[in-house]
RNA sequence: GCGCCGGUAGCUCAACGGAUAGAGCAUCUGACUACGGAUCAGAAGGUUGGGGGUUCGAAUCCCUCCCGGCGCGCCA
């Protein structure tokens, strides 16, 4: 835990109650914000929490603790207010020193996290059968941002990419894809989800080739050569067509361990499940039955594990990488960042590897779920033609808006286009998209707006770029070093929120929730933005002018960084 | 029918059981030869879906009802 205020006071503040009262224990939160400037910065409620246990009134107990805290050097004012809050004010010298330490600092106060361990995020998992749509975009971007936040606290990560690459779907689509070899040696898949529609279009009507995609399933499950090498095949052609979506999104760390990935497990998963005495027949497949789920009769409820016709299926594959993860690579957390659709699929998947000794109770195991992309329409977001829009030219747009903005801006001036609008135009555009996605609560649906998302005010990627440049600008040609002393309101608000980065950082990694981040990034740059139209930085003279180079300085890096953790660039200039 | 997620300002969204529920957009008022105005200051806008309960304190927890989304046995 980094130095920040809030651990700080928390710890005094725990020191104090331990003084006044050391049987007593604590359940809610023991610093928070306070409500109004004039009570101060920062508030304890422990006053009430403890009132219960101690058989006192609230406010006695408050002036006991105001009496027994000890904040010395980190806080002023300590005050209790009706109906038993101590307040307290921030030491402006401890905040000054505290903003005097970041100066130059590009992990902005965040420490390396005292736990580590290996967490397994499993996210994007596109269906290589088809192309990657909106849902694969919240995965990805979501999943890409936890991943750094944890890689960024020191912990070992594992990314994988769950790629939909097996299964019966693929029967048809490799009897295709070997007719279209066939004509042309060169072909590739342009458009999955047309080829799909086309190969099982062709199915429907042509017997014959039904009957040669059946084997291909055949063939594929069981090894043979010829089959496997045009499954490999298809499988690049996909591969293909996803890659730039990734290199627009600047993710390269994925690695791919695709369903296809735990097919030799698979036999020994069901071996083990039998062995434990979890496996039951019924109704010709062999199941396990979770206590507490229940299908559509109010009839207990199994997760599948072979099918009637002795197949395995999505649920098997699932338990394979479970085991796979905690067992053979020893993770400590995964991540499944799947859509919110899958969670009763994935809680049985989750209790089932826990009824197998799979998983450890130390080993947290989490649904990172999602709700879906709406259109402005408030339904499903479509294209224009009523498919699932290509994820590509969803990205292209952005960054095509991102352009004609920048060119209308120059022309506007009269000043020419920038040489590197290209660039520009892609940090923003993809920053933008990342940012709308993961500004909001990730659990519900939202609704995909381009004018929303890279709109110059309120809380988006472009304002938060903006206010980055002009810090970057201030900056520049300015060397920042000397003491800091901070008075004035604007600098030591700025200042209180710069120091609480790492607060913010940890709620993301409690929640899973990287709206968090993106709160506080946006709360700093709009307090910059506050601070900077109140206190001039280079027109002042020094100490001043030094002291709010600090602020920028640590403003900057507190942005750049932040964004970093989300996945999202920032320009020099824009 | 059961389960999960949502319902907060006209719109899009915040709010770790704490004090007067906050932002942005839109609306209205102000500040421009500016340390980059892609900005800032201000006004107005709320019975937090309804009703009960727990608590010193509820948008938040519990119960119930209403509305919306998604899922619910052999596709993945």
């Amino acid at each position: 835990m980094a130095d920040t205020m809030q651990s700080l006071l928390e710890a005094r503040i725990r020191a104090a109650v331990a003084a006044i009262a050391p049987e007593a224990t604590l359940a809610g939160a023991v610093v928070t914000t306070a409500r109004d400037p004039q009570h101060g910065d920062y508030a304890t409620p422990v006053a009430m929490q403890l009132a219960k246990q101690l058989k006192q009134a609230p406010l006695a107990i408050a002036e006991q603790l105001a009496a027994a805290l000890d904040v010395t050097g980190l806080a002023t004012d300590v005050t209790v207010a009706a109906p038993g809050f101590v307040n307290l004010r921030v030491d402006p010298a401890w905040l000054s020193r505290r903003i005097g330490d970041l100066v130059g600092d590009e992990r902005a106060g965040v420490e390396v996290a005292a736990t580590k361990g290996l967490v397994v995020v499993d996210y994007s998992a596109p269906n290589m059968a088809r192309q990657m749509h909106v849902g694969h975009l919240r995965s990805t971007i979501i999943g890409d941002a936890l991943a750094h936040v944890y890689e960024h606290l020191g912990h070992q990560l594992d990314r994988v990419n769950h790629i939909g690459d097996y299964g019966a779907q693929f029967g048809v689509l490799l009897a295709q894809f070997e007719d279209s070899r066939a004509a042309d040696p060169t072909f590739q898949v342009v458009d999955p989800d047309a080829f799909y529609r086309d190969a099982n279009a062709r199915a429907k009507d042509d017997p014959e080739f039904f009957e040669r995609s059946r084997q291909r399933v055949v063939g594929l499950q069981s090894g043979e050569l010829a089959a496997r090498a045009v499954w490999l095949e298809f499988l690049d052609s996909t591969r293909r067509t996803n890659q730039p979506i990734y290199d627009l999104l600047g993710i390269h760390d994925l690695e791919e361990r695709g369903e296809s990935f735990y097919e030799s497990m698979l036999a020994s998963v069901v071996d083990e499940l039998e062995a434990k005495g979890l496996l039951v027949e019924d109704r010709g497949a062999k199941v396990v039955f979770v206590p507490g789920f229940t299908n559509r009769d109010g009839d207990p409820m199994p997760l599948i594990v072979v099918n009637q016709h002795g197949g395995y299926v999505y649920g098997t594959t699932d338990l394979a990488a479970i085991r796979h993860r905690t067992q053979d690579l020893g993770a400590d957390r995964i991540l499944y960042v799947v859509d919110a659709g899958q969670s009763q699929h994935l809680e049985m998947v989750f209790a089932v590897a826990r009824m197998a000794g799979w998983v450890r109770d130390d080993v947290l195991v989490e649904h990172v779920g999602f709700g879906l992309v709406l259109g402005e329409d408030g339904k499903r977001l479509r294209a224009r033609t009523g498919d699932n829009p290509k994820l590509a030219e969803l990205l292209q747009e952005g960054i095509d808006r991102a352009r004609q903005f920048v060119v209308a801006r120059a022309e506007e001036r009269g000043q020419p286009v920038p040489d590197d609008v290209e660039h520009v135009a892609h940090v923003v555009g993809i920053g933008a998209i990342k940012y709308a996605d993961l500004s909001q609560n990730r659990q519900s649906n939202y609704e995909f707006s381009y004018d929303r998302m890279l709109s110059l005010k309120g809380n988006t990627a472009p304002y938060l770029q903006y206010a980055y440049a002009r810090m970057r600008s201030i900056l520049r040609d300015a060397e920042v070093g000397g003491e800091v002393v901070l008075t004035e309101p604007e600098e030591l608000e700025l200042a209180k929120l710069l120091a609480g980065f790492p607060d913010a950082i940890d709620r993301v990694i409690t929640d899973h929730q990287p709206n968090h981040l993106c709160a506080h990034l946006y709360d700093v740059a709009q307090t910059f933005s506050r601070f900077y139209e109140a206190c001039p930085v280079l027109k002042a003279d020094e100490p001043v002018r030094s002291s709010r180079l600090a602020l920028c300085d640590v403003s900057a890096n507190v942005l750049r960084s932040g964004l970093a953790l989300l996945g999202i660039d920032v320009l020099e200039r824009i």
